[in-house]
DNA sequence: CTGTAGATGAACT
DNA sequence: GTTCATCTACAGA
C-alpha cells in the first residue's frame, strides 16, 4: 500500500510524529487499529524510560526508528510504543489508545468476551492486548504496519504552551472522540496546592 | 460518571 | 524498600 508510513516518518523527533499518528492504522497480528490517544517520550523527559540512559528493557527504544517497544509495568501488563527519532535518540510514542477498525472478534477473543467493544483497545495494556503484542514483539519492525488514515484534528497535553521541555508528557488526542481512554492520574498523584 | 483498593515485575535510591 | 508510562472490581452519585 502507498499509504504505509515509512521508516523516515519515524525517524523524527517523537513529539513531532506523536499528532501525526493520530488518526492512522496499525495492523499486527490479524487486528487494525486506528489510533485516537498517544504520548511522546524522549530522552530529555523525566517520566520516560530513557531518562536515564539505556537499560536491558529499554535497549529497543534507542535503536533505529519504526519499530516496536512493548514493556512490562505494573506486574501484569504490557505497553506498546513505537521508537522514534534518529539512531540511539531514545524517543518512542506511546500507544495508548484506539479503535478497532478491522479484527475485532480477534481481539474480543484476546481480552475477553465480557470486554465492551469501546473498551477493545481503550488504554494501552489494553491496546497491547487486543493487538496480542507481548515480549516477542519487542523490537519488532513495524514499518509496513502503520497507514496513514484520515487528517484528524489533535490536542495537545495537559498544557497548553508546549514550547518548553521542561513540561512533563506530551500527551495528544483526538477531541471528542470516544475510544479515547478516560483514564486520568493516579489517585495517589499530589495534587497541587493552591492558596 | 467519580473515587478507592489491590495485584505484581522491573528499575531505582 | 519504594516507585511506576495500568487495569479490574466494587461502591456511590
Amino acid at each position: 500500500m502507498s499509504r504505509a508510513l515509512d521508516r523516515g516518518f519515524f525517524a523524527r523527533d517523537s513529539v513531532v510524529v506523536a499528532p501525526e499518528l493520530l488518526g492512522c492504522i496499525v495492523t499486527a497480528n490479524g487486528v487494525s487499529v486506528r489510533l485516537t490517544e498517544v504520548e511522546a517520550y524522549r530522552e530529555d523527559d523525566p517520566a520516560s524510560h530513557s531518562f536515564r540512559g539505556p537499560t536491558a528493557r529499554t535497549k529497543v527504544m534507542f535503536g533505529p526508528a519504526g519499530f516496536l517497544y512493548v514493556y512490562f509495568t505494573y506486574g501484569m501488563h504490557f505497553c506498546a510504543n513505537l521508537v522514534c527519532g534518529a539512531d540511539g535518540a531514545g524517543a518512542a510514542v506511546l500507544l495508548r489508545a484506539g479503535e478497532v477498525v478491522d479484527g475485532a472478534p480477534v481481539a474480543q477473543g484476546r481480552r475477553g468476551e465480557n470486554v465492551a467493544e469501546r473498551d477493545l483497545a481503550r488504554g494501552p495494556a489494553r491496546l497491547a492486548q487486543a493487538m496480542g503484542w507481548g515480549r516477542d514483539d519487542d523490537g519488532r519492525d513495524m514499518v509496513g504496519a502503520v497507514s496513514r488514515g484520515e487528517p484528524v484534528a489533535s490536542l495537545a497535553g495537559p498544557r497548553t504552551g508546549i514550547t518548553k521541555a521542561a513540561d512533563t508528557a506530551w500527551r495528544f488526542w483526538i477531541p471528542g472522540d470516544r475510544y479515547v481512554s478516560p483514564y486520568k492520574r493516579h489517585p495517589k498523584a499530589p495534587a497541587a496546592e493552591e492558596d
